[in-house]
DNA sequence: CGAGATTTTGAGAGCCTTCAAAGGCGGTGG
DNA sequence: CCACCGCCTTTGAAGGCTCTCAAAATCTCG
């Protein structure tokens, strides 16, 4: 997408701060006091949230360039909390930071909205799925998603990739238990529509994996065209 | 929120056509040609998928003043059909005059933005709830966000109100069957947590359904104070 | 008043969970 | 460099929550 030289520096005043971050730590917990968001500068990341049964639901994988805790911007305590899946850099800023931004560079507010846009039509087809799809098409869906966002940052990826979870937090994510999540892996191998080794997943049938996983991809079909140009 | 007089004025600006939709009329289908946005003004409307074996997940309800079919600021295709419930009346407009909303009041882009956030946290808590909750707490959880948004526009109501869905519709929102759904609410109503009649649902026991649904009301705890005063 | 849609109820099946335990892998300390 | 330990993966068996199928009862609307 073609922005102003600008507009480039705008955004990337956002970016002025780091903060380092170990796998496995956390940048914020649920019910925490907030009021900054993040840029994911590098590494994944995840959010979740706990259920009082102790179970978890992890509503978002985050991969660099997605802004993280958007949700502050409305709530004084954090809806979600947010862990590091990899080692990882977050770059804060103030929530205001965000308003001054869109003050003043008001085409990266329409930016913004279309970004948040995609995002919410992901999370749309991830409820259709834990309300209507099978365990096998979750975890082949989580699979093919984690692919294409991995694509967006090292585009030597093609069908063998690095699955950086457990079981345990792919099951999390699909609504599924560990055990279950297993069972279906093994599945998709004896279909020979994946093989796995050493947490690394190759696609063996990219095609027979969207089929079963009803897999639609919403980085396509994008329409862009009615921003307004820069100045 | 306090609003300016101007920024009013540019906001109803978007309200200025109408479309009058009657009950089970179809604002658009899934991979509709799309380039118009709506503001709902009037009625009671949903978004839904249809998956490929013909069931439906019912993404989202859509009230009086909720923004439709956002995703068709980014998407050529419709990714999301949308029905009307009740009669209904929409203000359809075009989604770059979102852009030049954007331009001349940037303030309403932030609070656009807000609103958004709020919507996706209720996503969120949706997609919780799928992966994880009973399907007691769902139907229970659709009943009180029901009840809550329905306040929003009907000051009156407090423990009853007619929930303008069939039990099947109830089932596509919360991901079961019709006749799960209905021995769901007959648990409801043999444990006093609601009573049911003629369509109209009455809250016995508004703590313990709460306590049922596992329910947060985002809609509290909102903080608005960053966003700057208005000119 | 009749027809179609919706609600209700029962019985049986299946997908996924729970519980349990063994095997594998990496990482750490001696 | 090896042994040990914890976490993760894998596998089996049994149970339960929800689905499917079927049919009757009730409701709504023309």
């Amino acid at each position: 997408m073609a922005l102003t030289a600008e507009e480039r520096a705008a955004l990337a005043g956002l970016e002025e701060q780091e903060r380092h971050l170990r796998r496995g730590a956390t940048l914020q917990r649920e019910r925490d006091r907030v009021s900054e968001l993040f840029i994911l500068s590098k590494g994944i990341m995840m959010s979740f949230v706990l259920l009082d049964d102790g179970s978890r639901q992890i509503l978002r994988f985050l991969f660099p360039g997605d802004m993280l805790a958007a949700a502050n911007l409305v709530y004084r305590e954090a809806p979600e909390a947010i862990v590091a899946l990899t080692d990882a850099i977050v770059c804060p800023f103030e929530r205001d930071a965000l308003g001054a931004l869109v003050e003043s560079h008001p085409r990266l507010a329409a930016v913004i909205l279309m970004h948040h846009q995609i995002e919410r039509v992901a999370l749309t087809d991830r409820l259709a799925a834990l309300g209507r799809a099978s365990a096998k098409a979750r975890v082949a869906a989580l699979l093919l998603e984690w692919r294409n966002r991995l694509r967006n940052t090292d585009k030597g990826i093609s069908t063998v990739f690095t699955l950086g979870l457990t079981q345990e937090e792919i099951g999390d994510a699909t609504g599924l238990t560990a055990v279950h999540v297993n069972r279906m892996l093994r599945q998709l191998e004896e279909e020979a529509l994946i093989s796995r080794k050493a947490g690394r997943v190759t696609f063996l049938d990219e095609r027979g994996l969207v089929r079963a996983a009803h897999y639609i991809d919403r980085h396509d079909g994008l329409d862009l065209s009615w921003l307004p140009p820069g100045r």
